[in-house]
DNA sequence: TATAAAATTTAGTCTGACCTAAATTTTATT
DNA sequence: AATAAAATTTAGGTCAGACTAAATTTTATA
């Protein structure tokens, strides 16, 4: 039970969670790229969180890691700090989406409980974060979340964008421009086979949107 | 100029501010009191500070350390993100003065100066945080405090209180019930020379106090 | 299926910030 | 001033979490 999460402990779990969300388990080199450490570094680090008393995660030589319950407990506990904190940043300082991200995460591995269900109350427990992600309840469950990619969609779909999965500053801060944020209704005008561009009307608005772009907004 | 200043090293400068406010010199002692840490491990760091590339502290063996200006600066730095910080639990999520303390002790190492800045902004630029401690300035200086230990007055005299030199919750509530705070105004009524103790009247409540707690108000 | 390329792990180091125990210096007291 | 007590420093060690270089394993390709 009293297991010491450390700060980088808690980023590694972070990080394998929204690794495991996408393909399987999270593999050395996507984790050290993300942490922006060695790979070796990560290889030791995961032995280390797969042999603790209660194992955070689990992992096979060659084959990444994924998290245990306890594993995922703790990292849904930093990630409803992250999203929490980035709606308080963004209702309260007056920040915008692109600034928070950094902001939170420091912040995310500091906080009291106490001060997470002030922020909860403060905002009237919000389900989503200013990005649309959801925000995992108060007793660690992850809502199901039903959207799908931008990508995905073809020539005469209408959809509402739900949220933008990205932490580039620079896309969000475009995105904000283009007016293209979470609640935002839009109509796909026509699609490219041969670049898989998007050409997507929104309001009186029309865009043409890469690949880069329509992978990160997801629909609903 | 490319000087890493931890977080530990933060609260070295910070507590050796404090320490240096009183006596003269930071004692390896006192520090490692405050700090929680072994006397010999506050010797290897002060050692440390003073022979960084921009000196942060002057030591001299035997009888403690001081700070220098960059060091006054970081120590600066860090007391006014920690007490802006106080005034905004307090403002923003309804945080008692008793309980702002541990959080921010946490949090004011790990904002930004972009938080810092909105902070002040949304709380008016305060000069003083909950317990009436003076708030250093945005160019790092520490407005002069004029206040004298409430200890020190005598029977008849007069004053009001600017601030509460503690950060023990039990002293802070048990004031706060007394309705001895800042602001508030008060008459000494009678003084014992055998304990010091001070009969006060504020409101149309009277009150004993013993040193240990006259010497931590601070009047005007 | 051999082999090159990519991914991963092993082994050995380093650094910051702490610790304990022993040695030394300062301060206080007779 | 001698000496006991208190304060401080030195010396040697630990631990977490990173690193690099070399070794190994897996995957992809000719």
């Amino acid at each position: 039970m009293p297991e010491i999460i450390t700060q980088s402990i808690q980023d590694y779990l972070k990080h394998i969670y929204e690794l495991n969300e996408h393909g399987g388990s999270a593999s050395t080199n996507d984790l050290a790229a993300r942490l922006n450490i060695a790979p070796a570094s990560v290889t030791g680090m995961l032995q280390k969180l797969a042999s603790s008393k209660p194992a955070l995660v689990v992992y096979k030589k060659h084959q990444g890691a994924t998290l245990t319950k306890s594993g995922e407990k703790a990292a849904l506990e930093v990630i409803r700090h992250h999203r929490l904190l980035e709606t308080f940043l963004v209702t309260t300082l007056g920040y915008s989406w692109d600034e928070v991200h950094t902001e939170a995460d420091k912040l995310e591995h500091v906080i009291s409980e106490d001060f997470e269900a002030r922020m909860a109350e403060a905002l009237g427990n919000p389900t989503r974060d200013p990005h649309g992600e959801l925000i995992p309840t108060a007793d660690l469950t992850m809502p199901a979340d039903k959207s799908r990619p931008l990508a995905s969609l073809r020539t005469d779909e209408t959809a509402t964008i739900q949220r933008v999965n990205s932490r580039d500053p620079n896309l969000l801060r475009h995105l904000d421009e283009l007016g293209l944020i979470p609640n935002v209704q839009l109509e796909v005008i026509a699609h490219s086979t041969f670049d898989n561009n998007l050409t997507i009307k929104s309001g009186r608005k029309t865009h043409v949107l890469g690949l880069n772009i329509t992978t990160k907004i997801f629909v609903i």
